[in-house]
RNA sequence: GCGGGAGUAGCUCAGUUGGUAGAGCGUCAGCCUUCCAAGCUGAAUGUCGCCGGUUCGAACCCGGUCUCCCGCUCCA
């Protein structure tokens, strides 16, 4: 546990070193939970958007990309359930500690009442045996009908209270019923606090008149809503899928563990449209489409796994996570999920629009069913980013840190290294560096002995160092030294494009795992 | 949000019972090197997280605050 601390922290520390990650606004102390993408972090994470977006957008001649707004109409974030969903009264146990939902402390109160009745149920049907019935029990029996009209009066009072956000008398509730935390039985209770997962802002300079807005919590909802314009512009049949990669947000009550739960992240994500009773099987085959991908990245298959949800969301009928070996332990990368007609049907019943599929052969419409595939950018760049760097111990003793990002992801491909200042030696790589840049992101670095700027590029995760030295100047080749191996090869100037398209093809890298 | 730990140069850290800061690495310039980091010379960089208090004097003591890490909690 104590090394997975320190590699953490090393990822941490390496991602700043190398200009991967900075805190947000580090010079006012930075601001929690929110980072910036370096110069070099900037690069990976572009690479790993667009690794996604070609996999997803370029391969699939049913699935198109769309960018939506950030903001978008309020009334969305009522149909997709948000405001409800998003809204979470709190109340801390002052002596354990511990934070509950104030309503899930309520209704689990309820839960046990109607245990109770199930009791009383199981012990009379034991006493009537053959001639015992249930309903009749129900309705008659003085002691069922005590608990059942509490437990309705108690919902009812915590309905009308959550509605008006009457957060006082929800705390009131929790006293009078003398719930009890249910770990340390303690009954010392902080106040109810509303918690609201969502950014708001406003649209409109004069505030009198300006109109409440949210910044997205998901970007899912910008592809729900224009499901019929991308479906009758794009002529796209069913099935089809819109991608979408974007900033989403959400006011986290503890956000932490690095860029894995920022308040401000990205998405990406894609929504398959399908006919509805087919969706279970959408849902299987693009949980192997997603892993599958994952795999190609080569960090290793047992670093992923599917955790399949028991308690489902309200929009879900199947869902499940792919989860990653990140440092702290396997958590959630990418979620899969079966969202029904849910998203749809709310949208049509809010805007009042017919958001459908006429299909020709039945010759009938239908609200499609969607598969949702979800992954956070952020996190993947972390899962890369954190297996990928490795303290590799050599053969001669000695060690060196190496970032083994996938070839394709580097942030610089090549660096072109001089092996002196002088003698034409730079003139020399200059020219080939500006003959490479049209193809590859390089970098240029001629200071210190050339094993040093061997590690350096290691530590940058650059897979390719190219090494001019005076033979070059005779018979124009040059050495191409590898990364992972550390090995290298003399090689004429003119297959240096070659030699790194290939390994850096998107081709080669996605082929063989795509189904 | 609660509890615990921490914040000194880009990084890792030192700083003796309070007397306004150092090292190694890194960076930059130059020399030397002629293919796997740590050879030589020189240089830059910190209002010691921030604000306030105590004191003749605070990196050090006190209060507040911000941020990070761990645990709890939450997580569409």
């Amino acid at each position: 546990m104590a090394k997975q601390e320190d590699l953490f922290k090393k990822v941490i520390a390496h991602a700043k070193e190398y200009g991967y990650i900075f805190q947000s606004s580090e010079i006012y102390d930075g601001l929690s939970a929110v980072y910036d993408y370096a110069q070099n972090g900037v690069e990976l994470k572009k690479n790993i958007r667009d690794y996604w977006w070609k996999a997803m957008v370029q391969l699939n001649d049913n699935i198109v990309g769309i960018d939506a707004a950030i903001l978008m109409h309020p009334t969305t974030w009522k149909a997709s359930g948000h405001i409800d969903a998003f809204n979470d009264p709190l109340i801390d146990n002052k002596d354990s500690k511990k934070r509950y939902r104030a309503d899930v402390l309520i209704e689990d109160y309820c839960l046990k009442i109607e245990k109770k009745i199930e009791k009383e149920i199981t012990k009379a049907a034991k006493r009537f045996g053959e001639s015992f019935n249930k309903e009749e029990f129900i309705t008659t029996n003085q002691r069922v009908l005590t608990y059942q009209e509490k437990i309705n009066t108690i919902l009812a009072r915590m309905g009308k209270s959550l509605e008006k956000e009457n957060l006082a008398d929800l705390k009131l509730l929790i006293e009078e019923l003398e719930i009890a935390d249910p770990l340390s039985g303690s009954k010392n209770w902080t106040e109810v606090k509303q918690f609201n997962l969502m950014f708001g802002t406003k649209l409109g300079a004069n505030t009198a008149t300006a109109m409440h807005l949210y910044l997205r919590p998901e970007t899912a909802q910008g592809i729900f809503v224009n499901f019929a314009n991308v479906q009758k512009t794009g002529r796209m049949k069913i099935p089809f899928g819109i991608a979408q990669t974007g900033k989403a947000f959400r006011n986290e009550i503890v956000a932490r563990q690095f860029i894995f739960r920022m308040r401000e992240f990205e998405q990406m994500e894609m929504q398959y449209f399908v006919k509805p009773g087919t969706e279970i099987e959408w849902y299987e085959k693009w949980k192997e489409k997603r892993l599958n991908w994952h795999k190609s990245l080569g960090l290793g298959e047992d670093n992923y796994r599917f955790h399949n949800h028991d308690k489902l969301a309200h929009y879900a009928n199947a869902a499940a996570d792919i989860e990653f070996n990140f440092p702290f332990g396997f958590k959630e990368l990418e979620g899969i999920h079966s969202r029904t007609d849910f998203d749809l049907k709310a949208h049509e019943e809010h805007s009042g629009k017919k958001l459908r599929f006429f299909d020709p052969k039945t010759n009938a419409n239908y609200v499609p069913y969607v598969v949702e595939t979800s992954v956070g950018l952020d996190r993947l760049f972390l899962a890369i980013f954190s297996k990928a760097l490795q303290n590799e111990e050599l053969e001669d003793g000695s060690s060196r840190v190496v970032l083994r990002l996938p070839s394709i992801l580097a942030p610089t491909k090549v660096a072109i290294l001089p092996l002196l200042k002088k003698d034409g030696l730079p003139e020399l790589a200059k020219s080939i560096m500006n003959d490479l840049m049209y193809n590859f992101q390089t970098m240029y670095d001629e200071k210190d002995a050339i094993g040093r700027r061997y590690r350096r590029q290691d530590a940058n995760g650059t897979p390719f160092c190219i090494t001019i030295d005076h033979q070059s100047l005779e018979d124009n080749t040059v050495t191409i030294r590898h990364r992972d191996s550390m090995k290298q090869e003399r090689i004429s100037i003119n297959e240096i494009t070659l030699i790194v398209s290939k390994e850096i093809s998107f081709k080669k890298w996605i082929h063989n795992f795509r189904v």
